[in-house]
DNA sequence: AAGTCAAATAAGAATAATTATCTTTTAAGA
DNA sequence: TCTTAAAAGATAATTATTCTTATTTGACTT
């Protein structure tokens, strides 16, 4: 995938900065502000944490990311991908990703209402397997 | 409904403050942390802003209420009810339920995972009729 | 009804997260 | 190239959330 035509699709200008946000991304899967801000820092020796966050919003407002909260979890943040849901353990916290239709799903929706989905966000949480045989053992 | 054995169902403690928290919630449908601290200064002057978000947290982690974060807007707290997805338009901000039966959707994933399902959100956002009409006539 | 104790509260400090302000720099189109 | 609106950088300001410590209280026991 090319970020700088992911961008222009966006409307969005092309600035080193905004490329090196969407490559470390990509390529953790997703992120938090504070990681990404450890890892650009690296590139950009002096990119400013504000830049950090005025571009998150930038790219949250065209949906080209997607935020994922999570109660009592940091946000994090990924490239807009195929729907899916957000499976976190409320015990170890570990956090997975469920493939999961949200078109199929909308399209009830959105006859129902009148409304334009935009952008979508599924968070489960409970136990994963591994906590789940842990709490019975107490 | 009861809110003394609502939070007794779920093991929390039941004091005046909670209930109240509860109520301010329940007759508001959702409300900020602010509002909520405006609104329960009211009744209880010296209540402190660590104990609202300490009994957030609580009845959090016990699923009693809700959190319902959405992108560019301030989470807000639910009691939690049958599920529903929440819109919020992009342009105004207007806030507005969904009735959404998350339960028949829930069950393809259980099966497929093995992950327990505790809680949910779904959170749409886009433009309201309203604000779609305006941002034509531009 | 009084005693006990873990949990809840209050108060305020401390920390973390996010946005605002202002100046300088730069991407993108004429 | 020249121009201009937008982006970046630096830092201050604001908002959100958690922590600390001392005190109080709900729920259970006797």
């Amino acid at each position: 995938m090319n970020y700088e035509t992911l961008l222009k699709q966006h409307q969005l200008k092309v600035t080193p900065q905004r490329v090196g946000i969407l490559e470390m991304m990509d390529g953790a899967g997703h992120i938090t502000i504070e990681n990404l801000f450890e890892q650009i820092k690296k590139r950009f020796t002096s990119i400013s944490l504000a830049t950090l966050y005025k571009n998150i919003n930038s790219m949250l407002d065209t949906s080209l990311i997607t935020e994922v909260k999570a109660p009592r979890y940091k946000t994090h943040y990924e490239i807009t991908k195929e729907s899916h849901a957000h499976f976190v353990c409320t015990s170890c916290g570990q956090h997975k990703d469920i493939a999961f239709d949200m078109n199929t799903l909308c399209k009830n929706l959105v006859d129902e209402i009148t409304y334009e989905v935009a952008t979508t966000s599924v968070i489960l949480s409970g136990l994963c397997p591994k906590c789940k045989i842990l709490k019975k053992m107490l």
